[in-house]
DNA sequence: GTTTTTGAACTGACCAGTCAGTTCAAAGTA
DNA sequence: TACTTTGAACTGACTGGTCAGTTCAAAAAC
């Protein structure tokens, strides 16, 4: 990677920042691409020559964060057995979370409306992250770990909407709580499954 | 109540409800009053007479919502010991939610939401509603139903969070999903509270 | 020399809020 | 009963302002 590409690399990415910060803080509409701009510390110029339009930045936005987290659970759960890899998604989420915490909100304000633009995107995207829960779910179904008369994908969407809650709602309201004690917390209340 | 107050009462009724519907779809923001007005079949002019903003309308609306949902609480836990006082929170959240789904989809979108001017707002209306389930927590504390080690405040907003994605997603994703069904995993999930 | 960024200027659509005017149920009057 | 008055409720065209998106010449970075 060249120069140029480092420092275009590097533009995205303050966008990216800037831009989920915002849309978290007041949701895509309110957010204007002054805004995005002004904080990324950028002219407006610069917004258009990486990004074809705001709803381009946002669905990249979401294709980025969401790639992330799926990395971060395949990663989780690599090699581990069926009742440990869920724990460890557990925690994988929660420090996913902790690390990008705009990125969270903005999920969960965003994820189930219905009737906009980028909806589509995300619903595929969703699949993408709950797929890599589901997998694991399914294993420890198979293998007799987890209860057979567990449905999986229901589970596994569950355990996604869950995390996501509790870990914002962590954050916002009680961002001193140490995050060991949230985990504890989230594995005791999905014992089912964990 | 005479006619002219019967009228205006359903004025804001139906102002409520498209406003609900379409905050819920498109957010805040997003949603111009000339949209509201046209679902409410109404002029814009008798928004504005009804209400004194477009975030009036909003806040009004929260505050009704919120009222609504709290008042089922209280009527499903009177009289009922710990246990079960919390499941039939769980099971009057999932009512509630079936029956005012998009107000149910706003709250989660816009409550762990910062810096917009209703903030303040909803975070007291939020404290109404965890405020019935803290007390019906507490109080299965207090008596040895639920364990002693139990963080109340936490395991409140937790259970409030965990029903509201719970019920979202069960509608927004698998609407043909008996309620009975989500109850049940519900429940299962929450059982450490439960 | 090429790519990337800048920032200012512009356009056209859109939108919150306003207000002068209309409607009509109910209260008042004879 | 029949007529008149009142004002609450509603209407919708209009205004002033905002914003996404475009363009571009010049500068900066590589």
């Amino acid at each position: 990677m060249d120069g140029r590409t480092r420092r275009r690399e590097d533009t995205r990415q303050r966008l990216y920042e800037a831009a989920v910060e915002l849309i978290a803080e007041q949701g895509f509409s309110a957010t204007t691409v002054d805004d995005i701009a002004l904080r990324a510390h950028v002219a407006k110029g610069t917004v258009y020559y990486n990004f074809a339009s705001k709803t381009a930045l946002f669905e990249e936005l979401l294709r980025h964060g969401i790639g992330l987290l799926t990395d971060d659970f395949r990663a989780a759960v690599a090699g581990l057995p069926p009742r440990e890899a869920v724990a460890a998604l557990v925690r994988a989420q929660l420090q996913y979370i902790r690390r990008y915490r705009a990125f969270a909100q903005l999920l969960l304000s965003e994820m189930w409306r219905t009737n906009r633009e980028w909806q589509q995107t995300l619903v595929l995207l969703r699949e993408q992250a709950i797929g890599v829960i589901a997998e694991t779910v399914q294993a420890g179904v198979d293998s007799g770990d987890l209860p057979a008369d567990l449905d999986v994908r229901v589970a596994s969407s569950a355990l996604f909407g869950i995390g996501l809650v509790v870990a914002v709602d962590w954050l916002v309201f009680q961002p001193d709580r140490p995050i060991e004690d949230v985990e504890q917390s989230l594995l005791s209340i999905v014992r089912r499954v964990a």
